[in-house]
DNA sequence: CACAATAATATTTTT
DNA sequence: TATTATTGTG
């Protein structure tokens, strides 16, 4: 956020105040909400409202963690430790571990993240084709979150495709249940039915939280809206804080229904919008509000800042990707070298960013980037962590470290395949929540034997000792040159590289992974230590003898080095990052690229544009341009690729929708030689040593 | 019928 | 660029 003055303005101070009746606070880009949230957290505390009564619901982990560190900042750690401050999904774990039960679910259920469900789809849709296993996904999903029943969706499936998925959700639901496990959309929909059907456990969070603050309200879905009227009772107080103009998410389920409908619901609901933008300059929100002007308005709302106009706002029409690539390279180029003087050393290389619609234009950006030896980051991109074959092997490191993680369990057990089907799974699931055990204790209890065959049994067992053994091992394994080979005869126990071949089509694709198994391998045995570690990249720079460390010890820390390997944010860095990852953050000087027909209002061929998409669309225009604070370039392709052949390519109309005419958008002359000139430079850098 | 070469086609993502 | 669908050939 950019720096805020120390006092609320007065439609901050309104919305903070507002404490008798239920309140939405529009907050445009850079109006300083999350300090409105936090400051109306303390004033709640003001009004005598215990910290545990108070709840602050966010979208993701990361912006409940800084909403939490921010409120600590302000109300001190000791009320902070209170509050409840958290996503909805953590929320909706907590009310399920504390009454799920009333469900039928036990506390310690599952919880299967996206790799999972989509095995449990494939097999409960009986295929091994992922494509169709992740429509079902999706399709199921959306339900979901619209709150159907699989009864419900197959009375509403109309295409063929759907009531297969409909038949599949019944008996993917089947299963969850068996195992005692739920997804990620249960864990808003679940606590819902429960508020609503049980009457003692909806009072008794009504009770708890007395105050709820919702984030990014615009984001929420069906479910949500409904969760959260549960969670208020219909004549509680919360405050919902969000901004239609970014809403960006319509395609997994967000609607925009849920801001229309709160004054419906709640009468009494007091609006506020926050207009004053503590971010960019004039000319940036001046295009930005001409772009959003255009989408129908439910409130409205037209930002303005005290910053001055700043520098205009420019276009650049490039014949190609390559060229767009170089000239944002120079343009981030030349306004370092223009920082020097007066603000020398105050462009560093992380205020920039260089935003696009879809992961793929990032490549032609790398590329340019490295050429010129420029720092860079890619935001969103896949993680080496969140590979397949990766999981899988955490799934048993975790198995190793928590017995009682029943989702590792599940993986472990599956993978490889080890003649344990779904009906041995689904039984030991039944009795694991029966008795509320963990499915790793369940394994070994005598009276299994009455629900399962001999057969069944005796594989489980097997398993179950292989693990025990495992741990056995792993916790007497020190040091790197021991765990190595361990590591390795772990793999072919469990004949880990047969697996991989037999489950992939292609043959290299196999040897891939298999060679990413081997880097997971050498990077876990060099954790053990003991040996000269030479390994630069090491978060703490490590040189030397090292302490040495049972393979146990590094299975255990290995949760905290994954947070931490994604905490790489304070370096400095230039990002790039799709237009939807970059919501909710800010640069100094932002390069928008790729603004063309097709690309940015996103047109599929032979497929119309609705309202609603272009909409959807403009206002990812919308949140493309206020993430800038002083400098914006927007730049679009006179020529794009087109599978082989190169088309002409259409700049977008939001480019006009901007009317930067209005403002003397024309480039400066002196500008372009500029940055012709920093062009010239740069390949005649890359021309040197390349040969 | 199996396999190989060629053509076509590509969003956005958190929990 | 990479993966997938289609067509052609042995």
């Amino acid at each position: 956020m950019a720096e805020a003055p120390s006092t609320l303005n007065p439609a901050q101070m309104e919305a903070v105040n507002h404490l008798s009746s239920p309140c939405l606070v529009l907050a445009g880009a850079g109006s300083g909400k999350t300090r409105v949230i936090t400051q109306k957290i303390a004033r709640l505390l003001q009004a005598g409202l215990h910290p545990a009564h108070i709840g602050a619901i966010t979208f993701t982990n990361k912006a409940a963690q800084e909403m939490r560190e921010r409120a600590k900042a302000l109300v001190g750690a000791k009320a902070s430790k209170h509050l409840v401050i958290s996503t909805f999904h953590s929320l909706g774990v907590r009310l399920l571990r504390e009454d799920g039960e009333r469900l039928g679910l036990k506390p310690k259920f599952s919880i299967l993240d996206s790799d999972d469900v989509l095995g449990v789809m494939r097999e409960a849709g009986g295929t091994t084709d992922p494509k169709i296993a992740r429509g079902w996904q999706w399709t199921i999903s959306l339900w979901k979150n619209n709150g159907l029943t699989p009864e419900q969706a197959e009375a509403a499936a109309k295409t063929p495709d759907e009531v297969v998925a409909a038949r599949v959700m019944r008996l993917y639901q089947e299963r969850l249940t068996a195992y005692q496990a739920v997804d990620f959309d249960d864990l808003i929909s679940l606590p819902l039915t429960l508020l609503q059907r049980d009457e003692e456990t909806r009072l008794k969070w009504q009770k708890q939280l007395r105050h709820v603050l919702v984030d990014e309200y615009q984001d929420t879905n069906a479910t949500q809206y409904e969760l959260l009227k549960a969670l208020v009772g219909a004549d509680g107080v919360f405050t919902a804080v969000g901004d239609d103009d970014q809403s960006i998410y319509g395609w997994r389920g967000a609607t925009i229904d849920n801001l229309k409908r709160l004054p419906l619901d709640y009468p009494n609901l007091k609006v506020i919008p926050l207009e004053q933008n503590y971010r960019s300059t004039g000319a940036i929100l001046a295009a930005a509000n001409n772009v959003i002007a255009l989408n129908p308005k439910i409130f409205q709302k037209k930002l303005w800042s005290e910053f001055g106009e700043g520098e205009p706002v420019r276009v650049v029409e490039c014949d190609n990707e390559e060229h767009e690539a170089e000239r944002a390279v120079a343009r981030i180029q030349g306004i370092r070298a223009n920082a020097t003087g007066a603000h020398a050393g105050a462009t560093d290389w992380k205020d920039f960013a260089i935003l696009y619609r879809a992961n793929h234009q990032s490549r032609k950006l790398e590329e340019a980037l490295r050429k010129a030896q420029i720092p860079y980051k890619v935001s969103g991109g896949q993680s080496f962590f969140d590979r397949a074959e990766i999981k899988d092997l955490c799934a048993w490191l975790r198995l190793l470290v928590n017995q009682d993680d029943d989702p590792a369990f599940l993986r472990a057990i599956t993978t490889p395949k080890r003649g344990i089907g779904h009906t041995t799974l689904a039984a030991l699931g039944e009795f694991s929540g029966k008795w509320k055990v963990s499915l790793f204790e369940a394994l070994f209890q005598a009276s299994l034997g009455t629900v399962m065959s001999k057969k069944a049994i005796g594989s489980l067992h097997e398993f179950g000792r292989y693990v025990n053994d495992l741990e056995y091992r792993a916790r007497h394994t020190v040091g790197a040159e021991a765990a190595r080979p361990m590591l390795l005869e772990w793999l072919t126990d469990i004949g880990y590289e047969k697996h991989l071949h037999e489950g992939e089509e292609s043959e290299k694709l196999a040897t891939a992974r298999w060679g990413n198994v081997i880097d997971f391998i050498d990077w876990i045995a060099r954790r053990c230590g003991g040996e000269i570690d030479n390994d630069g990249a090491d978060a703490q720079g490590t040189q030397g003898e090292t302490e040495k460390k049972s393979v146990l010890d590094v299975a255990q820390t290995i949760s905290v080095i994954l947070s931490l390997a994604e905490r790489s944010e304070d370096q400095d860095m230039v990002t790039l990052s799709t237009l939807h990852a970059s919501k909710g953050l800010e640069w100094p000087h932002v390069v928008l690229v790729g603004v063309n027909e097709g690309t940015l209002p996103f047109r599929r061929e032979e497929e119309e544009m609705t309202a609603d998409r272009l909409e959807e669309e403009r206002r990812l225009m919308y949140v493309g341009i206020t993430r800038a604070r002083r400098t914006l370039l927007v730049s679009t392709l006179l020529r794009q690729k087109r599978g082989r052949e190169v088309r002409k390519a259409i700049p977008s109309r939001f480019i006009a929708e901007m009317k930067l005419d209005e403002r003397t958008a024309k480039e400066d002359p002196r500008e372009r030689l500029k940055a012709l000139r920093a062009e010239f430079a740069a390949k005649a850098a890359q021309a040197k040593p390349a040969r």
